[in-house]
DNA sequence: GTAACTTGCGCAATCGATTGCTCAATTTAG
DNA sequence: CTAAATTGAGCAATCGATTGCGCAAGTTAC
């Protein structure tokens, strides 16, 4: 048993026949007779016959492999979302292969390049918070390489999405405290205006209007989100006047720093304050009390975006049509935010 | 500009002349003149020309690819694995494909052929729970293909490895316990004897012996290790006669959950009794108390297990001699520990 | 002024699998 | 029993990039 790799060569030629035929008779090929099959079959195990998809690939211009672009993977969001496609993916032979951006533009484009050398069949992305410019995108686009977008996306590109709604999201949440009794309700928001982060903020907006309650730009919050900025949010918040008896923070993160920083000043969520965050992150559930919070379904956004990719793929000579799939977020009620 | 995608042929066409001389003018070959070089430069440009890695990597036989094999990619420990994998592997001109297995061993046959198809240049790994038969992996050996292991990972294989000591860690866990005056310690551990939790169990153990305190197995408790095992486990002891006054998981959904039934319980943390986990999940500062656990340096092991694979494909003619890296595993000191 | 390099680039094979076209040997049809 | 159809498999081109070898024109050396 030498070291080393296999070829239908070898196998041809240890049976005297022409790699045309192992090639056939390996894809079951009606043309060839069965004692043939089985001799090639038989040989190959012998050989420890491996094929070689790069040259498959190469040929036919197909590498089967789908690219994934997200801001990073060690997000539980994210790295859901990437098991949903894989699913997916992986039921039709497609193998992925996954980049991080850590939200910085450049390395987006340098990604979209890669993955373009790597002649992958699509892409699947959800966007750099940096991005503003999309022209690697078109470019790849151009190529006949389908992009699906996904959460963070871009309405103006002629390119299939899966977004959660994301404005229900956020008015179901702000509902929700509302029917708990708060009536001065803060939000927190992302200095950045995405999509998404516009979609939440006029639901929450909507949802107070459209229950007879005022939106006030006082009790909106803008930072980056994470643990530290919902602190510093719930901080100055306390010193208003008239503090806010709700808070529906437009993340997971921002919504477990005021949960911490209400603790610590003796206020009793959700008696005082009521709380609702966005994204169901493991640790939601997990805090005291537990966290009520908006379902995204990510794996299902996952799938969606896969099943999407193979939609485009098999009508890749028809007329393209974007496609807009909408999710619908879920509401989970759990302790911080029922009176 | 029209769709689809152009090939050196195209450029050579373009400026007549031949492939192989645009191929040397891309690859900045010596024997080609600057003049040439630049026309190249730009007619590329202009033709959008993108190489295809798979034409090269056929003719090379090195896919510039490395495969990663994880349970599961939606878990913190891993994901950030991965993460510092691909700053090392990116660095140097690889990319990653990432395969989960959800810790079925059928699926992680069919994965390590799949990265072989596709000709990663090698693989990364850790185990699924499952696996006890590792000639799938022996088999990829022989074809010359590198295999690192990580975290759970198999002393008895000659492939190199990356670990954290979890000897030392749970022997510092526990030690701390001690120190913090507990004297009845119990030990969270897995049903399933992988190294990783022998060890740690065997660091219990160790501590208590080394510092004077009985090793008792009713303070032992065998579990999967999640959420529900860690809160059946403390339900457990809390029947005992004299329940334990410290608990050191071998994982931090385990001990999450017996914080969750000690509060339940009216039972204080860290008065009454004094908890430390294993593994630094992003949810384990985020409790309340807080939850000392041990930090594993995650990010370190993926850099690591990169460099260790370019290691070993720039000496592969030389005598293999498989690596074994020890990481230093950090006592994480919080609320949950100190009187 | 001729031998010895150097420079710049083309020719053709190669990597491994696939496939349209051929063609001989059988088989079937009528 | 001959024409037509079917079966089984080989030939050679192809996918795109790379590279050893070769060769002509230009340079340098002595």
């Amino acid at each position: 048993m030498k070291k080393g790799k296999s070829t239908i060569h070898d196998i041809a030629e240890k049976l005297n026949i022409t790699a045309s035929t192992v090639s056939r008779a390996l894809n079951n090929h009606p043309r060839i007779s069965v004692a043939t099959k089985k001799a090639v079959q038989k040989a190959a195990e012998i050989l420890h016959y491996q094929p070689n998809h790069l040259a498959a690939s190469l040929r036919s211009g197909k590498s089967n492999i789908i690219g994934i672009i997200v801001p990073s993977i060690d997000r539980t969001f994210f790295s859901t979302v990437v098991r949903g496609i894989e699913e997916i993916a992986n039921a039709s032979r497609y193998n992925v292969m996954i980049c991080q951006t850590h939200d910085n533009y450049e390395k987006e484009v340098a990604t979209v390049n890669a993955l373009l050398n790597a002649q992958v069949d699509g892409i699947i992305v959800s966007f750099a918070k940096e991005t503003t410019n999309f022209d690697h995108f078109l470019k790849a686009k151009e190529k006949g390489v389908p992009i699906i977008m996904f959460d963070r996306t871009n309405d103006e590109l002629e390119m299939s999405q899966v977004v959660v709604d994301d404005f229900l999201g956020a008015y179901k949440a702000t509902e929700h405290l509302i029917q708990q009794g708060c009536t001065r309700i803060s939000h927190f928001t992302n200095v950045r205006k995405i999509n998404i982060y516009k979609e939440r903020l006029r639901g929450y907006k909507e949802a107070l209007i459209g229950n007879g309650l005022p939106y006030d730009e006082d009790y909106v919050v803008e930072g980056n989100l994470q643990l530290e900025d919902g602190r510093e949010a719930m901080k100055k918040l306390l010193l208003m006047p008239y503090p806010p008896d709700g808070v529906f923070s437009a993340s997971a993160y921002g919504i477990m720093g005021a949960l911490q920083v209400l603790k610590e000043h003796g206020i009793k969520v959700p008696e005082d304050v009521k709380l609702v965050g966005f994204s169901n992150e493991p640790f939601t559930y997990l805090t005291e009390p537990s966290l009520s919070t908006i379902e995204q379904h990510s794996m299902r956004m996952g799938n969606a975006a896969a099943e999407i990719f193979l939609e485009e793929i098999s009508n890749k000579d028809k007329k393209f049509i974007p496609k807009k799939i909408v999710l619908n977020p879920e509401l989970i009620i759990r302790k911080s935010s029922v009176r």
